[in-house]
Parts: structure tokens; C-alpha cells; sequence
DNA sequence: ATTTTATTCTACTTCTTGGTTGAATATTTT
DNA sequence: AAAATATTCAACCAAGAAGTAGAATAAAAT
């Protein structure tokens, strides 16, 4: 269940178009045209990105009349963050100086998992 | 450049199989074919899976014999690690604290990106 | 030297992805 | 009401991913 998340989260940072809606939406909401309007793609293509975003959690889009609002939604990077620090933790076998840091980290966006 | 990297660790991070094999070599070294065993798929398929993670600078494989020893390398993930680590913050806003954070992270193994 | 074991390589198949274009839908503007 | 605008949908295509099976390779055991 959270795997299955996983999958998708990993996958949608997987392609370096989407980070950069990421990138930009990061800098505050905007539009579907707006953040197409930067780039080498389609409207289409665009929106299909924004899709794997948001079937991933880590965007929302808002229909604001005729137009989508899109924003960031960073609990989403939470699955990711908690699976990689643990995984880093375990891996190095530094299983004790970042034991504080996991909970910083989940706690920062209130939202346990 | 990091760019690229992070393409190729993120694809490599958006399957569960391949999760799980980082978990079972996060437990120590193991052989193709050890790791192959428990799973319900052909050895082909698992070194197929075991290229894609070595791609990725995440696993390492190294001839013994007839056998390839294949052991996790835990600096790969440094790059994913510092990636999220950036955006949560950024995204959240909290760019305080998590400042001393990622000094400690990218400090864990040694190396510096 | 032959056989067995461990792994990879080479097709081949099916499904998914990332892209396109043009029609469809919904909302503003004129 | 008609035209323009913003976005998505549907159909399509090319390339890549994940799996299979069987041949090829290399080392170990007999």
C-alpha cells in the first residue's frame, strides 16, 4: 500500500520534465499554460505529466474556471524521503545518528505515516 | 549530469522488485542466484533487474568464480537523498530547519557530492 | 575431458511511456 | 449567440521496460 505508492512517487521523479514542474511549481502554484509555456512539449504532454504527478500525490490540480491551478503538495515526498533516509541509515550501518532526524523529517509536514 | 543520475536512480528505485533486492543485499552480500531464489521469476530476469540497479551506481557486482557477488553501494543514493532533502525543505518553506540535516546526510558515507 | 553449475546474451512478446495531432469540453470574452 | 481560450480526451506511434525461453559462456566438479 505504501509500496505500492512508492512505485509511483519513485516513477514520477524518475523523468526530468516532471521535476522541473516540480522545480517550478516549487516557486509557487500555477497554471497548466503557464507551466507548459516554458517548455519544448505539447499542452497535451504537459498535462499528461501533471497527471503522473498527481496520481503520484505530489500535485494537486484545482479547475479555477476555465483554467487548472496546480500546486506542490510536499507530504507526498515524505514516502520517498522516509523509505531513502532509512535505507541510507541501514545500508551505512549507521543505525544510530540519524535516529533524530526521521522524525524532523516526517514530523516537518505533520503528517505521520 | 546529476541530472542524468538522478533519471537513472529514481527508474531504478520505482520497481519493488528491485527494492527489494536492495533490501535483501542491505543484509549483506549475495549471489545472483541467492537473490534470485526466493523470487518468482527466472535468473534472467533478476540480472536484468540487477543492471538496471547497477546502472544506477546503486549495486555493485563482481566476478568470484563462477559466480557474481553482488553488494549494495549505499553513496548512490546520496544523490536521490540530496534531491528530496532540497525540495521537502524548499517546499515546505522550512529552510531553516533542516539546515544542519543535510550536512549529517551527505557527511554518512563519506562523500561529498 | 565431460558434465554440471552460475550467469549472461539474444531473440521475442506484451505492456507502458512519452510524445504527437485533432476533436471535444468548458469557460470567458465580445 | 458566437468566438476565443484553456485544458483534456482519444487515437495513434515509436521506443523502452519487464518478462520469457533457449543458446552461449565460463568456471567447478566429476
Amino acid at each position: 500500500m505504501v509500496e505500492r505508492n512508492l512505485d509511483r512517487v519513485f516513477h514520477a521523479l524518475a523523468d526530468p520534465t516532471r521535476r522541473a514542474l516540480l522545480d517550478r511549481l516549487a516557486a509557487g502554484e500555477a497554471t497548466v499554460g503557464q507551466l507548459a509555456e516554458p517548455l519544448p512539449l505539447s499542452f497535451a504532454a504537459v498535462s499528461k505529466h501533471l497527471g503522473v504527478l498527481e496520481r503520484a500525490g505530489l500535485v494537486t490540480r484545482e479547475a479555477q474556471g476555465r483554467q487548472r491551478v496546480c500546486r506542490i503538495d510536499p507530504a507526498a515526498l515524505n514516502d520517498a524521503l522516509a523509505w531513502l533516509e532509512f535505507h541510507e541509515r541501514f545500508w551505512t550501518g549507521r543505525l544510530d545518528a540519524l535516529d533524530a532526524l526521521v522524525g524532523t523529517v516526517s514530523g516537518m509536514t505533520g503528517k505521520a505515516q
